[in-house]
DNA sequence: TCTATTATTCGACATATGTCGAATAATAGA
DNA sequence: TCTATTATTCGACATATGTCGAATAATAGA
């Protein structure tokens, strides 16, 4: 989290499906925790993309996006990508409107 | 604030000028007070877009898609139309992000 | 090494977005 | 009513974005 660009922050959950991937992990499991098989068995594109009614190839491209902005975490394991919450963003973000809210 | 369509505010301020904008606008003056000459003598247009290097239209684009989104809200006074923050869009979003940190 | 499974990359393409300048609107104050 | 000031509307246009399917990559397990 080196410069924060909050605008480009926006841009990544700016899109409806991005957004509900985002929600979807910080559903699935306490952010900082890796949300796979383990727990309720989400993986990246095949289980996050099951709700949503695009391309798998879409999701990945998204997963970046969401990734590219520092939004969340991705490792490879065996076949599948995990992915997970950024929990230092997600806390910046938590402070930055609440910040606004008396003046700064 | 009836459905918030958290994805439009996102997108609202996921433009640089426009995150600007709503910036100087939080700073201004507290949220849920008028931004005007009587404070800091900031008006719409002229003075919001005085430090962003863009043409007036597209300032008084840019405040209209803030204002679409519930971000900010609008009044004319005169020659000039004040903007400021909405104070209760503002505490929704800093729920949300709060609220994302802890499961939910 | 072959096959199945999961994920990513790579064009391609339709649509959305940001921006401008010219024209118009709204208002205040001679 | 005329003029100056501030703001908005309206094309126009270049660029960005979301999406797809086909091809390719990465891995696990015969």
């Amino acid at each position: 989290m080196e410069h924060q660009d909050y605008a480009g922050i926006f841009k990544a959950l700016s899109n409806p499906n991005r957004l509900e991937i985002f929600l979807q992990l910080s559903r699935c499991c306490t952010p900082g925790t890796v949300c796979s098989k383990t727990d309720i068995d989400v993986r990246c594109v095949g289980d996050l993309g099951s709700g949503l009614n695009v391309a798998a190839s879409t999701i990945s491209h998204h997963i970046k996006e969401l990734y590219r902005a520092g939004l969340i975490n991705m490792r490879r394991s065996g076949q599948n990508v995990e992915c997970w919450i950024d929990p230092e963003t997600l806390h910046m973000l938590s402070g930055f409107f609440t910040s606004q809210g008396q003046e700064e």
